[in-house]
DNA sequence: ATTTGAATACGAAAAAATTCGTACACAAAA
DNA sequence: TTTTGTGTACGAATTTTTTCGTATTCAAAT
């Protein structure tokens, strides 16, 4: 199966972002950055696991301790998911979205001014 | 229970978007709205019914054909789930989240105009 | 050599979400 | 009146996702 049009789960997805932030992992730091005190640890191994049949992953199995990293891309994966919420929740509206991510209190003063940098980019090409 | 913390599913987001957009929908009016080659009716149906039972939406049954009415607000709702995908997908970041959005083909000029305005008017207050 | 601890493998249970078959109600058309 | 079409109700099957129990392996400590 071809990982280019898979959709990880949510579960799924929590574990690419701690592959993507800090490379290679055992499942274990995996596991311990997730934080999970509603699920063991063989949960995450589980679906790690999983993750590699699906291909969403590659490991080096050659010592006892696996090591997993990232096979599909970031930015692909974030835009596919970010296209899909802006269909089935904003109506295919991205301007939409945007406004609605902006509005909450996690937009700081620092994150309005990095966005207007870059819109100035977008119209000076 | 209270539907204010309710995260609704991928098919509930659906049949909710119709909902908003067009007010007061029969169960036909919704399956169809949504053009579901891959679905039935009565699923359609259920899920109305279920989402009933979950305070979602509210119902009127005074007629044989029931008319359904979203109950939770879309501004919220949306809200959720963008801060929600900003923690999964960005870490965190609405910035990136909205550099990804824009990014896209999605964004039109036109977009990209609402938006600056929009940043304009979030600076001058 | 034995024990202990940390790791993987893997089947299966549990939970969540989706889908559908079928029964039944009722109004309108034949 | 009978038939037909369009509804709802609702249990159950299916599918997807998450979770875990248990067996096993292996290396390091005792």
């Amino acid at each position: 199966m071809d990982a280019t049009n898979i959709k990880p789960t949510e579960g799924e997805m929590e574990i690419l972002q701690v592959l993507w932030q800090k490379g290679n992992c055992t499942v274990r730091e995996v596991h311990e950055a997730l934080n999970k005190k509603d699920s063991g640890y063989t949960t995450t191994l589980k679906l790690m696991q999983i993750m590699h049949e699906k291909g969403l992953v590659d490991r080096d199995t050659s010592a006892k301790t696996h090591i997993y990293r990232p096979l599909i891309n970031k930015e692909r994966t974030q835009q596919q998911l970010v296209n899909k919420m802006i269909d089935n929740v904003f109506n295919g509206s991205a301007a939409r979205l945007v406004m609605q991510a902006l509005g909450n209190k996690k937009a700081s003063k620092e994150e309005i001014d990095l966005i207007k940098e870059y819109l100035d980019k977008l119209e000076n090409k």
